[in-house]
DNA sequence: AGCACGCCGACT
DNA sequence: GTCGGCGTGCTC
């Protein structure tokens, strides 16, 4: 009988949902194993800890052996899946995760998965009851039921609905009730049937869109990439705003579609605008999935399961998508690669950029990346011909690149902000019936409320911050820890009330221009203002309904959206970025003015673009005004080379916090010499350093920054750097995050 | 993470 | 006397 045993291993490890980097042991017991198959990636009940708790865990293989003794080893309590709900391709790139990111292997499945299928509900389709009537129940005549109201309409519906059955949407827009229904059951009138409900999907009847012609450029990038199509590699598509890098991605997923395969198209977290889904939508026939974080916990297990099973052939989602198991998938595109959001900032700090290009190089299939401002990392692979540079620099149809301007700030007067000869070209603009953006990236009526007789200044109690003003709610606001307080028109340090505000935010300059040009509307674009639901697609219908209207806000402006009669961008203050501490403030700013810039223009007129700046003959903004981004970002990444920082030179920030002052920071100088034997000479080590808000929503931070052009060398250093630290915060009060390939290092 | 155990203060 | 505060340590 012993052959008979399916799962010959006494043991299985298993990976649980906790913030331990390591695996538990147990046993299977004889009864499963004779019945089941126990593979990696199925899902089993366990005890845990003590008492009767009982968790869900991943299975990650079966044992001959375990370093535990046997009566340590307790029996697992039940197996939760037939087949491994995780494919042996995604299996084997979360373990890779695990390992790359020095991140508790059981949160990096756990995070792979729809958080209904986390808490060990089973891994099908929703079902829902459907009736028939049956064929004494079709003979049966209604008048017959003598008392029973509720079940002669019941009865009465489904007769008329012999074929196709009664569902639940029709039982409830017809009154009727399922206790109806379970008393004809039991007259053998009628019978029930549970069918598996494949929603969520979006399912569009009709190719709407007649495909526009591609111009040269992007016949040959679509013909490249499509050549690539059987094998990995990935191709960077640099192209401008309005090139046209949409409709290269939709000529090559039409081709891929022929050919039966699934396309994951990436998207950073509010990238995904109606307009880009109705783009896709009018395109194609068949069904299209949409991953984003709206949706509820059920609706995201069906997409999920309609994506795995392959019934769902375009996937559009957010970071997470990376995980999402796939039945055939033939190509990745990741669309505004360069954009932060496919960074996680928490907990499990992965770059699903790069974890996508290395899925796709476990599954043998191509990556599309694509940007108008690729990131410095992307444009250094392309420059080392480890990835395909196909360029667009052309503008799709009749429209031209818009002018840069610099407007020099230095010794104007200033209205909020603006300079004379900006408000002016502004007015120019809407004579012309055009329209103007204002990019300000700053949220809030101002950055600094200030007392004018003691130099008060209103801050965080719980940041190293000052408070942001927003008059309209009325309140203070922590921009760092979302807390906020009640607007005070009275000092609290010299009760005078002679309170003033220092700088301009969005709100301010929205009121500002209200007043100066009376007969325009203006409206802003910003978190705060969009908050309500529908409220970004009422603004964008007032923006098209208006030919003359003034666009204000932050860096929502430079995501996506397309308002074709904006003529004229003006960036408030270029100057940001350009002293920043942070080795890439350079670089976001850059691609931010640029993202921004193309919204100028892009029908038949030419667009303008204002940059206000105290540092005209600053070299990166000259660079960027006359030779454009890719200039900079060469002569950036020629800086970054010389200075060994990313991406010439690998780096990795352990940040610890702590409530107490100096405790983050005595925890990383200690493990600064516990790791001083390991270091090599190549290695650079920086810190532990304190960060630039040190105290933020009541927690001190530090970090300790470690680079080094080996990959392997770093990743022992920090193996055992995690080690160490598992041991040495086991009391809870200090925590520790390990940040593989940081974008932010203070 | 989640939970139990344990050692101290302020309650019926 | 004990209820509950959270500091500490453990989970195969």
């Amino acid at each position: 009988m012993e052959d008979a045993l399916l799962t010959k291993d006494p043991y299985v490890k298993v990976a649980l949902n906790v913030p331990l980097r390591a695996s538990f042991d147990y046993k299977i017991p004889k009864a499963l194993a004779y019945r089941h198959h126990i593979r990696p990636g199925m899902r089993v009940k366990v005890p845990f800890g003590n008492g009767d708790r009982q968790s869900i865990g991943l299975v990650i293989e079966t044992s001959t052996q375990s370093d535990f003794s046997d009566a340590q080893i307790k029996p697992l309590t039940a197996l939760l899946d037939d087949s491994p709900i995780i494919p042996q391709e995604l299996f084997d790139l979360c373990a890779w995760a695990a390992r790359y990111y020095h991140h508790p292997i059981g949160e990096v499945f756990f995070h792979a998965l729809p958080t209904s299928l986390r808490k060990g509900e089973s891994a099908d389709f929703r079902t829902e009851t459907w009736w028939f009537v049956t064929e004494p129940g079709l003979q049966t005549n209604i008048d017959d039921l003598k008392n029973a109201k509720q079940q002669k309409a019941f009865l009465e519906a489904i007769q008329q609905h012999a074929e196709h059955g009664l569902s639940p949407h029709l039982i409830s827009v017809l009154e009727l009730t399922t206790n109806a229904a379970k008393g004809l059951e039991k007259k053998g009138l009628v019978r029930s049937e549970q069918r598996n409900l494949k929603r969520t999907v979006e399912t569009h009847a009709h190719q709407t869109q007649v495909p526009p012609s591609l111009n040269l450029e992007q016949a040959a990038a679509t013909k490249t990439i499509l050549a690539m199509r059987n094998e990995f590699g990935v191709a960077l598509l640099d192209g401008i705003t309005g090139s046209g890098k949409t409709e290269v991605f939709l000529r090559v997923i039409e081709a891929l579609l022929q050919e039966d395969k699934q396309v994951l198209v990436m998207v950073p977290e509010i990238g995904l605008t109606p307009q880009t889904l109705r783009r896709f939508e009018s395109r194609f026939n068949t069904d299209i999935v949409l991953m984003h974080s709206n949706m509820t916990d059920r609706e995201r297990l069906d997409a999920w399961l309609m994506i795995e099973h392959g019934d769902a052939k375009i996937i559009i989602g957010t970071r997470s998508s990376v995980f999402i198991p796939t039945a055939n998938l033939g190509l990745i595109i990741i669309d505004e690669e360069h954009d932060a959001s496919y960074k996680q900032h928490e907990g499990f700090r992965y770059h699903a950029r790069d974890m996508a290009i290395k899925r796709a190089q476990g599954q043998n299939i191509p990556v599309l990346l694509a940007s108008a401002t690729p990131s410095y990392e992307s444009l250094a692979n392309a420059l080392q011909k480890r990835y395909l540079w196909l360029k667009l620099r052309q503008r799709a149809g009749e429209a031209e690149l818009p002018q840069m301007e610099r407007v020099d700030l230095r010794g104007q007067s200033l209205k909020q902000g603006f300079s004379e000869y900006t408000l002016e070209r502004m007015r120019q603009t809407l004579e012309r019936r055009e329209q103007v953006l204002v990019f300000l990236n700053r949220r809030g009526y101002a950055p600094t409320l200030m007392c004018h007789q003691c130099g008060w200044i209103a801050a965080c109690d719980h940041c190293d911050v000052n408070l942001t003003v927003h008059k309209r709610a009325n309140k203070l606001h922590c921009h760092h820890c979302d807390s906020h307080k009640p607007l005070t028109q009275e000092c609290p340090e010299c009760h005078s009330n002679e309170l003033f505000t220092v700088g301009e935010g969005t709100e301010q300059v929205e009121g500002v221009l209200n007043q100066y040009f009376k007969q325009t509307p203006v409206l802003r674009i910003d978190r705060d203002s969009t908050q309500r639901k529908s409220a970004l697609t009422q603004i964008t219908q007032k923006i098209h309904e208006h030919d003359q209207a003034i666009l204000v806000g932050t860096q929502m402006l430079a995501k996506g959206h397309h308002f074709p009669n904006v003529t004229l961008v003006v960036i408030m203050d270029a100057d940001v970025g350009l002293f920043s501490s942070d080795f890439r403030g350079m670089e976001r700013t850059a691609q931010l003015i640029t993202q921004v810039a193309g919204r100028a223009g892009r029908s038949s007129k030419r667009g303008h673009v204002l940059l206000q700046t105290y540092h005209p003959d600053h070299a990166a903004i000259q660079c960027l005004c006359e030779q454009g981004y890719e200039a900079l970002a060469m002569d950036g990444l020629r800086e970054r080379q010389q200075l060994a920082l990313p991406p010439f030179h690998h780096q990795v920030v352990i940040r610890a916090e702590s409530q107490q002052e100096q405790q983050a920071m005595g925890l990383l100088m200690h493990l600064r010499n516990e790791l001083s034997v390991h270091l090599s000479d190549d290695m650079q080590v920086v810190g532990p350093y304190a960060a630039i808000i040190v105290r933020k929503a009541g927690q001190h931070r530090a970090l300790l920054s470690i680079k080094s052009p080996q990959r392997g060398n770093l990743h022992r250093v920090i193996a055992s750097a995690s080690r160490w630290l598992e041991q040495n915060t086991k009391n809870h009060k200090i925590r520790f995050a390990i940040d593989v390939d940081p974008l932010e290092t203070f």
